[in-house]
DNA sequence: AACTATTGTATCATTAAGTGATATATCGTA
DNA sequence: TACGATATATCACTTAATGATACAATAGTT
C-alpha cells in the first residue's frame, strides 16, 4: 500500500479498515484506537498520528461523518457510502483470502 | 500501506504476497508481472519500479532466492522463510477476511 | 538488412501512507 | 493539587510504491 493511491483506486489500507469497521457504531476517536487495541488482543495499535489523520482522511472523502458537538470528542460514524466502499472491500479481502487457502495447501 | 514498517513486523503488503505467490515456483521479474496481471484477468498490474524495487527487497530479506545464471532473466524461488512467513500472511489475511464476513452481516 | 514489438532489467525523482515524538488541554480521583 | 487517563492535534521523518525513463537483447516481419 504506499503504496498505491488506495482511495483512488477504491481500496482501504489495513489501518482504514480497522477504523471503518469500528465506525459501524458512532464512536470517537480515543475510542477507536482502545477498541482497536481490545478486540486485537494487543496485537495491533494505532498511534494518535495515523489516527488522527486517517480520520481527516477519510471525513474529508465523505467516508465518515462528524456527528453533532460534544465539546472535548469528536464522535464520528460511517457515512452510507463509507459502508458502500467498506463492503467492497471486505469482498476484496475475501477474495484474497481464498487465494491464500488454496495456496497454502502447496506449503 | 506506507504504511508502516511490513516486514519489520512480519507482515505482507499486496504487492509482496503476490510476488512471493508467483515464486512458489520458480520465475523471473517479468514473468511474474506477466503471471499477475494474467491471473487478476488485468486488474493488477506491477510496473516495473515496483516489481525489481521489491525483488530486491525480498531477496535482501533472505525471502527468496536467486537461482545460478541464465543470462539475460532473473530467476528468483521462494526460500524456506519466505514459505514461512507466506503462510502466516495467509493466515492473517484469512482472520481478516473472517472477521469481515461477520461485519458484513450490519451491512 | 532494417524496422518494430516484445522481452527483460534497472534506477531516479516523486508521491502517498504511516508513525514517533511531542504538545496541549481536560477529567477523575486520591 | 498532583497524577494518570482521556482526548485531540501536528511536525518531521521513514518506508512503500510508482511514473517516467533508460537501455539492451531477442523475435518476428517486411
Amino acid at each position: 500500500m504506499p503504496r498505491g493511491k488506495s482511495l483512488d483506486e477504491n481500496q482501504l489500507t489495513d489501518s482504514m479498515y480497522y477504523i471503518l469497521v469500528c465506525l459501524l457504531e458512532p464512536m470517537h476517536g480515543y475510542g477507536i484506537k482502545q477498541r482497536i487495541y481490545e478486540e486485537s488482543e494487543g496485537k495491533i495499535e494505532i498511534g494518535p498520528a495515523s489516527l488522527y489523520t486517517i480520520l481527516k482522511k477519510l471525513q474529508t472523502r465523505g467516508l465518515i461523518t462528524l456527528l453533532p458537538d460534544e465539546e472535548r470528542r469528536k464522535t464520528y460514524q460511517i457515512s452510507e457510502s463509507g459502508k458502500a466502499l467498506l463492503k467492497q472491500d471486505i469482498k476484496r479481502r475475501i477474495q484474497l483470502a481464498e487465494a491464500g487457502k488454496r495456496v497454502l495447501e502447496k506449503l
